[in-house]
DNA sequence: CAAGCGGGTTGACGTGGATCAAACGCCCCA
DNA sequence: TGGGGCGTTTGATCCACGTCAACCCGCTTG
C-alpha cells in the first residue's frame, strides 16, 4: 500500500480536512473520488485530543458522533459487573470508533487511548445526512460497518475454536498487517498495549500472554523485550495458525 | 465437496409486503412511518424457500441481497482450513442475514437453515438507493448494523470472560427472551439446533453442554428433554450471570 | 539514593473443560 | 417390526490454561 503525495499536514488548523489527509487510504474516504472527499471536509468537525488512559466515550454516554484516529491508538471495552473485563479491539490510525453507539443511541462499550492520541469527530446525524446525497459515502460507510462485523467474526473464531498459541500467533500476524498498511515495518513494532489487555482480548490470562511470548522466542520466531517485537519468522507463526503443528 | 445446489428461486409470486408483515416490529421496517414502509413494498423482491440443513449463501458466495427471516432459523458459521467450525450467530424470524458481505462484495460465512425456512430477499443495491431517499429506512439499517456489532461484542464478552455454565445461562435466557419478543412462551421452547453447533457458539465442546443442561435441571432451573426447554427458574439463570456464585 | 510501583517473567500446582469411551433413546426407513 | 444411525447422556481420565506466588526490571518520586 503506497502512500499518497505527502501533504504538509495543517498546521494545528482545528479542523482537519480529509482531502489533505495521509490516512485517506485507510479511513472513511477510502475509495472515494476527490470531488466527493472534498465534501467530506465540510462535514468532519473538530479534532480532539485524548490522553493516554482516557475515556473517549463510555458505556452509557448519549450517541452523537462516531470517531476516526488520527494519531495514537486506542482499546474498547465492556465491563462485567463483577469487574472482569473483555477487551473487545484495539484501533490504530484510520479506523473508526463509536459504531456501537448507533443502535441505541447510547455507547454500549468504553473508548480508552492506550497513548496520546487525536481523533477526528464525525457529527453522527451530518453523516447520515450527507450519505443520503453522496453515494460513494454511504457505500463506503456501509463497508466499514460490514468490516467491523467481519472482524468480529473472526475474534469469536479466535476465542472459541482457537489454543492460546494461535491466538496470540494470530494476533500478531493481524497487527503486523496493520502496522504495514500503516508505512511502518512488518517486523518490528511496539505494543501499545499490556500483557493483560492482550490477555483479555484474546481470552487468556496475562501469565499465559506472557509465556506463549517466550514459547514463541525460544522456538526462534519471534523476539521480545517487552513491548518492543520483533518477527523473525512470519512462516513459522502463520503455520501456527494452519495448525499444522509447526511442521 | 458437494455442488452448489442451486436452488431455483420459488416464483410464487407472492412477494409479501413489508406493510402487511406481522414481523415488522421486529424486523427492518421498525420505527418506520406506514408511508415509508409502502416505500420498502417496492424494494423487497421475491422469497425463497431454503430447505432445512440448505446454505442460504456460502463463504465467497458473491454478494448482491441481505436477507430477512420470515419464518424458521438459520445459523451462520465460519469454518478453519482443519474443520473446526465456529458458529457465529442463530438467526430467527425478523433478523437480518448477510451483512457480512457488504464489506467486500463476498458472503465471509456460510448461512444454514436449521428448519425448512423463508427469508425476503433485499437487494442491496436496491436498499442502497432507497435508504438515500427515505431517510427512517436509512437510519433503521444503521440501527440494524449496529445492533449486530453490539451483539457480536456480547458473544466476545461471553467467549473470552465466561465459564461454561455461565455462557449457556447467557444463551438460555437470550433465547427466551428472542422467543418471548415473537409471542412464545418465555418458560417452554423447542431448539432448533444440536448440542454440537450450541457448544461451537459458545466455545464449548459438546459433552460440557450436555452436562451443564443436566447440572441445571439437578439444581432445579430447567427441565430438558432432548431439544425441548423449560425454565423453570429464570432468576436462578440470571444470578448464574451476576457470577453471585448460586447464592 | 532509597523506596515504591506497575508491568513483566517464571515456577509450582490446581482445575475446568476437553478427550476418550460406552451406552441409550428417538426417529427414519426397509 | 426391527435395525441402523444420529444425537445425546454419562463416566473416567487427561491436560491446557488458570491460579498463586516469588522475583525482576525500569520508572517515578520524595
Amino acid at each position: 500500500m503506497q502512500q499518497r503525495a505527502v501533504v504538509p499536514i495543517t498546521v494545528e488548523g482545528l479542523k482537519t480536512a480529509c482531502s489533505q489527509c495521509n490516512l485517506q487510504e485507510l479511513c472513511l474516504p477510502f475509495g472515494m473520488s476527490d470531488g466527493d472527499i472534498d465534501q467530506l471536509d465540510a462535514l468532519v468537525g473538530a479534532r480532539r485530543k485524548v490522553k493516554r488512559h482516557q475515556h473517549l466515550y463510555r458505556v452509557g454516554d448519549a450517541f452523537e458522533s462516531i470517531y476516526a484516529v488520527r494519531t495514537g491508538s486506542f482499546k474498547t471495552d465492556v465491563l462485567l459487573e463483577d469487574g472482569r473485563e473483555q477487551v473487545t479491539g484495539f484501533q490504530m490510525s484510520g479506523e473508526i470508533l463509536g459504531l456501537d453507539g448507533i443502535s441505541t443511541d447510547a455507547h454500549t462499550c468504553n473508548a480508552i487511548a492506550l497513548e496520546d492520541s487525536d481523533v477526528c469527530i464525525i457529527p453522527f446525524a451530518n453523516l447520515e445526512t450527507l450519505s443520503r446525497e453522496v453515494e460513494s459515502l454511504q457505500h463506503q460507510f456501509h463497508k466499514v460497518m460490514s468490516r467491523e462485523i467481519v472482524r468480529d467474526h473472526g475474534v469469536m473464531m479466535l476465542l472459541g475454536s482457537m489454543r492460546a498459541e494461535e491466538r496470540l500467533a494470530a494476533f500478531l500476524i493481524n497487527m503486523s498487517q496493520r502496522f504495514t498498511a500503516r508505512g511502518f515495518s512488518a517486523a518490528e513494532f511496539h505494543l501499545r498495549m499490556t500483557r493483560e489487555e492482550i490477555g483479555s482480548y484474546l481470552g487468556l490470562k496475562l501469565e499465559t500472554v506472557s509465556r506463549a511470548f517466550s514459547r514463541f522466542q525460544e522456538n526462534g520466531l519471534i523476539t521480545v523485550q517487552q513491548k518492543h517485537i520483533r518477527i523473525r519468522d512470519i512462516d513459522g507463526l502463520k503455520a501456527l495458525l494452519s495448525h499444522l503443528p509447526c511442521v
